[in-house]
DNA sequence: CGGAATCCATTATGATACTG
DNA sequence: CAGTATCATAATGGATTCCG
């Protein structure tokens, strides 16, 4: 039987294993801003995600650079600049972005 | 501003509606197989997906049907008889569910 | 600016046994 | 067969404070 491997989680089935990537209150809002945007950085992420308390969004900014969809770029500034980015595996998940953006639509009031 | 409304929750993102109604470790898992069996019963789901509690199915199964994604039909037999299926608005999903089952694919090993 | 650290409350998930 | 009930643990979320 087919595997599928994401780091060292190993699932049997390719939509467990994407359910598990993106599962999180704000991942898939962290990756649709993303996809927007080229790269944008920890602050106005931040801002664009109300709500969203920094420990979270910092706790999957981490997972989500673990698991490869996105990169950290650090710029040694003064003051420091941030800038996160899909990587080429993030990139390709935009489809399911988009997606998952038009049926929410369907909700619209 | 617009707002996406799904059963009494109120989001101001299309993106975290659907977010929200996908957000459960099993329930994409649900609506996958759902989409490809026209209708399925508890005992198959629970079956097809392996580790999952019986808690854990039923409170995603009652979940998914809230949000108006599936629908229960009971067959009042002996022994009882009961069928999930998606609904329309579930049905309207499951371009999500292909898109992400490809990006899964990428992590075949 | 972009975090880290800590404490605490709430949810989510799970194992097991039991039932109409 | 299709669930409930109970108990327990793990994960998540939020508030606050502090730091280079």
């Amino acid at each position: 039987m087919e595997k599928y491997k994401l780091g060292d989680k190993v699932f049997d089935c390719p939509v467990g294993l994407a359910s598990n990537a993106i599962n999180g209150k704000w991942k898939l809002q962290i990756l649709n801003l993303l996809s927007q945007e080229e790269c944008m950085r920890y602050g106005n992420l931040k801002r664009r995600i109300e709500d969203v308390s920094e420990k979270m969004l910092i706790q999957h900014l981490r997972e989500l650079e673990q698991d490869g969809l996105i990169e950290r770029k650090l710029y040694p500034e003064v003051p420091p600049r941030v800038e996160y980015a899909l990587t080429e595996v993030g990139r390709q998940i935009i489809p399911v972005i988009v997606a998952l953006k038009q049926w929410g639509q369907l909700f619209r009031i």
